[in-house]
DNA sequence: GTATTTAATCGTAATATTACGATTAAGGTT
DNA sequence: AACCTTAATCGTAATATTACGATTAAATAC
């Protein structure tokens, strides 16, 4: 199929997997990462730091823009991108309390 | 394509998105949380938690021990799958690490 | 031995992802 | 106006993912 069920599942399980999803590609890792130690945020800086195309960084853009972990400010004809730490936060805050759980190994 | 250029990316970076790849679907957030929550540990008693074939959940455990976050033990004619913790606080710790520079949002 | 249970693998179809070049649209510049 | 820059989108091809039923292999039960 291709299509992941997600009406079987819960809501939390869907929006920490989409979350994870968009963090599943190492080029957008990359983004984070460079948006997160640069001061710049423009587009053309972004595509400029990675190996790839243009048009391949602008739709990993919109990956993580589909997410919420970054916003996209027109400034003229450039587009400055912010990581938002609010949805960044409660991501983290997600991922880390999925393992709080686990204490004991049974094996 | 559909093939992501891992060379081009540092090790970390690969790594660190191969991790949430493997995170990036609720079934297997729904098999973590099951593993986290349960003493049992037999692969029947997770096809019987989730809504997917036993040949499906077989496939996503596959995913997860491709990554290490899971173990299988034999144990009889059943396998017995459990969280590696050592894994699991390392992903934690790089996921969580990743965000740790940001401190200042641009826009 | 034969039968049963368990879980991996195979085969397959449908859909998604990744990547690129080409095009487009919108904002500046001259 | 005509031109350039910037970034999104379109069109596309190649590959990956997700899902299932069927089959297989291994362990146990009879």
């Amino acid at each position: 199929m291709g299509l992941s069920k997600t009406e079987k599942f819960t809501e939390t399980q869907n929006e920490i997997a989409s979350m994870a999803k968009a963090l599943g590609h190492p080029a957008r890792i990359a983004i984070l990462q460079f948006l997160a130690q640069q001061k710049t945020c423009i587009c053309g800086d972004i595509v400029n730091d990675l190996p790839l195309s243009q048009s391949t960084v602008s739709q990993h853009l919109k990956e993580l823009k589909k997410v919420g972990l970054i916003k996209g400010q027109i400034d003229g004809p450039s587009v400055c991108y912010c990581i938002d730490i609010n949805v960044l936060a409660k991501a983290r805050k997600q991922l880390t309390d999925l393992f709080v759980e686990v204490h004991e190994r049974c094996c």
